[in-house]
Formats: structure tokens, C-alpha cells, sequence
DNA sequence: GCAATGACTGGTA
DNA sequence: TTACCAGCCATTG
């Protein structure tokens, strides 16, 4: 059963999924900076597996490069973002990356 | 095999 | 700040 068969995530999905999961409350990482931590394709790629199975995953901690959440659901993240307590830009519905964005690693 | 599409990015106006 | 354009890369018809 490694074959995905109906609809599972591939291994790729699989890397992109486990990263988004691992992002800590409050913190946010762009498409580009996912696509380069896995090393695989572009932000294209991961936006195409966040849209198939980014459901079972905190998706709004994914966001575009200049802090705004994925199109068609932006009010959705800022509920959730209020929730957490990220870091938001005054004045705009976008994220801080200078102070939100996630490198990866847990520790200052 | 080719063309179109998409939860993107960076630069210029 | 927003708007438009060109580039990038795998998936889908």
C-alpha cells in the first residue's frame, strides 16, 4: 500500500503536509519557503497539494510571500489567527512575516 | 504529445 | 498600497 490508490497524499504531499503540521501557533511559512525546506518544485507545486489534501492540515499557517492567506479563503485564516495570536499588520489583513514567518526550527 | 490551469513569486508601473 | 506582466513547474484534459 505504499500506492496512494484513491486519493492518498505521495510522498512529496506527504513532506509538505508533515512540514505544514509542524508549524507552531502563531507562525506562518510562505510557499516558496516550503517548496525550498522540501526541495522539490515551486510554490505551485505545494499550493496544488495544500488544495487536494491541505485540509487535514492547519493550511491557513501557509501563506503567500507578502503575508496574505490563500486566495478564496483569506477570512478563514484571519479567524484562525486571531485565535493564535499571530502576528498581524496593522492596518491589513496580512500576516508580519518580519516577526511571523517560520524557518523550520523550533529554537531561537 | 500539446495546451491549459493553478491555494505562487518578483519586478515594474 | 494595488494592478499587470512574465517566469516557473507539476498536474490535468
Amino acid at each position: 500500500m505504499f500506492t496512494d490508490e484513491d486519493g492518498g497524499p505521495d510522498d512529496y504531499a506527504e513532506e509538505v503536509l508533515a512540514l505544514v503540521e509542524r508549524i507552531p501557533p502563531g507562525r506562518v511559512m510562505a510557499y516558496g519557503d516550503i517548496a525550498e525546506y522540501v526541495g522539490g518544485g515551486g510554490p505551485r507545486q505545494v499550493g496544488s497539494v495544500m488544495s487536494s489534501w491541505g485540509g487535514g492540515v492547519p493550511w491557513w499557517r501557509v501563506v503567500r510571500a507578502d503575508g496574505r492567506p490563500a486566495s478564496g479563503h483569506e477570512v478563514r485564516a484571519l479567524s484562525h489567527y486571531a485565535a493564535e495570536g499571530t502576528p498581524m499588520r496593522p492596518g491589513s489583513d496580512r500576516v508580519d512575516l518580519g516577526r511571523a514567518r517560520w524557518n523550520g526550527e523550533d529554537g531561537p
